[in-house]
DNA sequence: CCAACATCTGCACAACTGATCATGTGTAGA
DNA sequence: TCTACACATGATCAGTTGTGCAGATGTTGG
């Protein structure tokens, strides 16, 4: 069992990415460094949106920022994050989804066993 | 980018594990399979919460039950999520936390330019 | 200086989340 | 059957989150 520091740490993390918004401007960076309105574009957000997400992002250092005049270029922080972004769709892409978010109604198969 | 349901697949899956409590009880599984008390102990939960917590995980497959008698054993249900969750510790433990969830006030430097 | 532009920020609000309390379901033992 | 036990579930309520709107900051060009 892991420090609980890094337990909580490793929560934050988890939780940036689970904001399908934010999942979206990471995955989109994957691809290598882009402005703010194209990061809009390719996560289907709104500008506003996008700022917002993107200073949550940047608080938690998962992507770097590179300022050119009054554009802003974004890119993944860390290798972490990006193998981490890897690994994770490499898996949900090979795993049956399970888009019905609850269970049927028992999961015992014994229940009709005669 | 990945199709836009594995995205929200991968973003529930992040989102299941950005809980404290659940993640705890992730953590404490990579040891072996567990009953609900000791899982509500060794996660520092009540057993209410455990059970709650529990039912959403089985309910997105990524914990397995088997059940004896009156107990219910839990155990990691796929190999996915545990190197997952492998990764991410490898990685949370190598790298500065950032316990300040906010920037300091501009990252500017040239605030004070002159 | 002034206008246009790209991005950032604060506020208010609806939607979601997690924990607790009380209760229900199923099993073990007498 | 009845009690004790281990776990599951539903309702509820407070705290958190994400989004749009409006306004602010800093940059480029004339």
């Amino acid at each position: 069992m892991p420090a609980d520091a890094d337990v909580a740490d490793l929560a934050e993390v988890f939780g940036l990415l689970s904001g399908l918004g934010r999942l979206h401007l990471m995955l989109a960076l994957r691809g290598g460094e882009l402005c703010v309105s194209d990061l809009a574009e390719a996560a289907g957000l709104s500008e506003s949106a996008t700022s917002h997400a993107l200073r949550i992002l940047r608080a938690h250092r998962v992507v770097a920022v590179r300022r050119s005049g009054r554009m802003a270029y974004y890119a993944l922080a860390d290798a972490h994050v990006r193998s981490l972004l890897d690994v994770a769709l490499a898996h949900v892409e090979h795993t049956e989804p399970v888009h019905s978010h609850d269970e049927p109604a028992h999961s015992r198969e014994e229940a009709a066993h005669g």
